[in-house]
RNA sequence: GGUCCCUUCGUCUAUCGGUUAGGACGUCAGGUUUUCAACCUGAAAAGAGGGGUUCGACUCCCCUAGGGACUGCCA
């Protein structure tokens, strides 16, 4: 049941009802009122840096609802803010975006935009919704700071509202320009958020939000509602840290179409030590995680499942997430985001990982390793797949024999038993019988020796297939 | 300071007044592999503290403590 979709860019019914949107679907579902229709949600980043873990949980998220809503999942760049905004951000933020198989539906910028937001500006003018003010950041400072000082909540005090035209126009003509205010109600806004259930923000103790600066730019919040309504928004899935931010961007929708959005606002991640997550893990972004050779679906099913009832545990496919996913299974308290945790999920779904999801990356270790058996043979040894290289350096290459002393003699004359012919994966168990019939030796005293001698190492892949992808001119050769 | 949210094993959580408080990851032990890893089995491991309400509280209420978010001409 798809919905009708407003693809208009006339901005005079882009701004009016959309009454498809608004029509409730016929029957009730499972997940309420959420899913009366096919979500459109939105993923809004600035492309200002790279796209770290909470970034992409909050992508993941809509990108998982809408899929399993069979819903429409909109990239929307929120790059109003030209100076820190920049063309590179973009591309690398897609890219990651791309990497971790997150597509998107449809994908715009807020920056070519402008005008669209001048007319919903205008309308909230004509309205007596928008105001201008005339404080410098400075001023403002200073009656917050008195504000907390005399324990008062620092709220904007509407001083500029009781300004004249006369007022006005000798603020201006002393070279002064206006930041403009959205007016709110003063009523408590309330909405039944989809993870947090009902809210209620008390508009009255937060500042009439400035839409745009004194520059004439735009702050994100009414682009980002002009945006949400034009695209048909459904669903609004962000972060806690939006929720006061949703009290007066709910009254502007209501000013400028009529109707808000359902709204999801997820508890933060938080760091391993439960310390709010802003600088260390806020470092942590894709890129890092993928030049540290963790999987995609490493990071998309931790992300996916932590803080949730579901347990913390791989899954091969966005698709399966999303058929797990629910609102109802995330947590109110936030969630700590641990590297240790991840790099075990990573390692889970290594040990698993089918050839021919690994190959392409095989391929560039060592061409070599671009072998079916091999892989089978290592990847349980592996980590992550560029581990293999050490494997691929052990088996295909010249790793330097450790023969002590003692075994020099049995290792020199364990070639003579080496089974005739091409090795299989059969092969070491004959050999290690005939030379157990032939020194005496067994247990560890006779296998030990033999992998030493032939890898280096006292430890890894099972024999039987190390020997066979050695091959029997090596084997010799190592055995010196 | 104000507003809002949160608090069950180390971690993510289940429990919607009556349970030996369950599961998963991690940890530890055993098995298996005569290696390591992987795998299998088992074990240890929790209701922040204090008051209520109730026959009975992890569950409902209050206080305290602790944690998070917001309180921007950031998003």
């Amino acid at each position: 049941m798809l919905v009708k979709q407003n693809n208009s860019k006339n901005v005079a019914e882009a701004l009016g009802f959309c009454p498809d949107l608004m029509s409730k679907a016929p029957f009730p579902t499972p997940e309420g009122p959420a899913a009366m229709t096919a979500p459109i949600v939105r993923f809004a980043p600035s492309p200002t840096g790279r796209i770290h873990v909470g970034n992409v949980r909050t992508a993941l998220v809509n990108w998982l609802f809408a899929q399993g809503q069979a819903g429409k999942f909109v990239l929307r760049i929120d790059d109003t803010d030209l100076e820190r905004s920049t063309k590179e951000s973009e591309e690398i933020l897609k890219a990651d975006l791309t990497w971790l198989g997150l597509t998107w539906a449809e994908t715009f910028n807020q920056s070519e935009r402008f005008a669209i937001y001048d007319k919903a500006a205008d309308k909230l003018r004509a309205m007596g919704l928008l105001y201008p003010a005339y404080e410098t950041a400075e001023e403002l400072d200073v009656k917050r700071k008195i504000a907390q000082s005399r324990g008062r909540p620092p709220v904007y005090d509407r001083a500029a509202l009781s300004l004249t035209d006369a007022d006005r126009a000798g603020l201006e003509a002393s070279g002064l320009k206006p930041h403009w205010r959205f007016k709110l109600s003063g009523a408590r806004v309330e909405w039944n958020d989809l993870v947090r259930g009902p809210q209620s923000i008390d508009t009255s103790s937060v500042s009439d939000p400035v839409l745009i600066r004194e520059d004439g730019s735009y702050l994100y919040t009414l682009p980002s509602v002009v945006d949400d309504i034009e695209a048909s928004i459904t669903h609004v899935v962000r972060g806690e840290d939006h929720v006061t931010n949703s009290g007066a961007q709910i009254e502007i929708f209501m000013a400028l179409g009529g109707k808000a959005p359902e709204m999801a606002h997820m508890p933060l991640l938080v760091g391993a030590d439960g310390s709010a997550l802003s600088k260390r893990i806020g470092s942590l972004s894709v890129g890092q995680l993928r030049e540290q050779g963790i999987e995609a679906m490493a990071i998309l099913s931790y992300l996916a499942k932590l803080g949730t009832s579901d347990n913390i545990e791989p899954r091969s496919s966005v698709t399966e997430l999303a058929a797990e996913f629910s609102f109802s299974k995330i947590g109110r308290a936030p969630a700590r985001f641990d590297e240790a945790d991840l790099e075990n999920l990573n390692a889970a779904l290594v040990h698993a990982m089918p050839f021919a999801e690994a190959q392409a990356r095989l391929k560039d270790i060592d061409p070599h390793a671009d072998n079916e058996a091999f892989w089978l043979a290592v990847r349980e040894n592996c980590a992550r797949v560029s581990d293999a290289a050490n494997w691929a350096q052990t088996v295909f290459g010249a790793p330097s024999p450790d023969i002590a002393a003692e075994d020099k003699d049995f290792i020199a004359g364990a070639a003579a038993h080496l089974p005739a012919g091409e090795l299989t994966t059969a092969s070491w168990s004959e050999w290690t019988n005939a030379l157990k019939a032939a020194t005496g030796r067994k247990g560890k005293g006779l296998f030990m020796p033999l992998r030493k001698a032939l890898t280096g190492m006292e430890h890894g892949p099972d024999m039987g297939a190390v020997l066979a992808l050695i091959g029997r001119a090596k084997v010799l050769e190592r055995l010196g």
